[in-house]
DNA sequence: ATAGTTATATATCGATCGATACAAATGTAT
DNA sequence: ATACATTTGTATCGATCGATATATAACTAT
């Protein structure tokens, strides 16, 4: 069984992931409605927005949603405990930085720069589902880096959160970094240098 | 010789300290004109305003250089030749996150932050001089590598720019962890952890 | 005292902000 | 054919955006 009522002339779907581009190049508050609109199905009107969507608001929920499920999937083996530790921290690196600079859509990530996406008192929780992210993020560095202490790949003596934080930190930057135009072979180059701080805490033992 | 004129009513260079710490809460675009007045001296009308800065751009020029020649100056040892590049490097890493998280003004760096400070393509030149900063900062610890290279002091096998490139990046990620309002402590707890990739380096026939 | 200079206060500019009212258009369900 | 549901287009809402015109107030120079 088939919608009722007037079919919509574009595709609703396709405009999410369109306002996650805008959004994501620009952030919540300094995107306008209008960009929004002008952006959607080569152009829709302010009803028809409403009516999709909502607000404002909702639709950035969604585009952020949206971002989360798909691109910000690179660093989903921080949280796959069939990948060694290591190689886990180093895919994730690797992968987000690779994300960050390909091109087809804005340079960085959505959820770090989305730290100045809502930055008015009055708009900031519509930013925290990109700050719930950032922490989970942390936590999966950290986690990591738990699991090889754990597994007596890391040595005992190793700080798990001051270790942790330093890679998070380290991506967090590539955000930067990407807009101003680094490429992402130099920062590839400087992954393989950041992962000599995992090597020097393995365990001797071993 | 006074000035000629009525005298005005508020104190213009803590004005534009003033609009400096809204700017680097909020950044360009999202800061309002009615935000800047309502927060200089108690409060000053539109005339006021224009006629002691101008425009919004203008402004915000000022604040920037007034942070550039105060804040920013905890990166300043990257350019001191009588300090040792890696005490340099250190230095500007632990100065530049206890800036950053210490109470009185926003957390993290305007500078790295004011990559988000003006998104919109017409506003882009508003926020050159920051980019221009980070830009002369990452040469900066690229610099302090390449002078360890020189002395001796590290391997010739270092690759400068990868290495100025971690430590920078990690810096840039500071500004969001601080904005997120991970504590001093565990930063630097993570700088210590950082500082390592030096120490590996170091040249072996010393 | 008078002229010249600068900042002030009041009022307002056109443009854009996010969001709605209303009615016509277009589909499905019966 | 009719009722119902949903989207569309046109017009517009009050609020705020950055910026300005005009006239008055407060100071210095002569």
């Amino acid at each position: 069984m088939a919608k009722m009522g007037r079919p919509r002339t574009f595709d609703r779907q396709k405009a999410v992931v369109q306002a996650m581009y805008i959004f994501w190049e620009h952030g919540y508050e300094t995107t306008s409605l209008s960009q929004l609109k002008a952006n959607i199905g080569g152009g829709i009107s302010t009803p028809s927005f409403y009516a999709a969507f909502g607000s404002k608001e909702k639709l950035f929920n969604e585009a952020v949603q949206c971002y989360l499920e798909t691109y910000a999937c690179v660093t989903d083996a921080l949280w796959d405990d069939e990948i060694s530790p290591r190689d886990a921290v180093e895919l994730t690196l690797r992968r987000s930085t690779k994300m960050q600079c390909e091109s087809g859509h804005p340079k960085g990530c959505m959820v770090s720069l989305g730290t100045m996406s809502a930055p008015s008192p009055e708009f900031t929780h519509v930013a925290e589902p990109l700050a719930a992210s950032r922490s989970r993020t942390l936590q999966g560095f950290v986690r990591c880096v738990e699991r090889a202490i754990t597994m007596g790949e890391l040595s005992k003596k190793t700080n798990a959160r001051s270790m942790g934080i330093a890679f998070n930190s380290f991506l967090l930057g590539v955000s930067i970094l990407a807009r101003d135009g680094v490429d992402a072979s130099d920062l590839n180059d400087s992954i393989t240098e950041l992962m000599k701080l995992w090597d020097i805490e393995l365990c001797q033992s071993k």
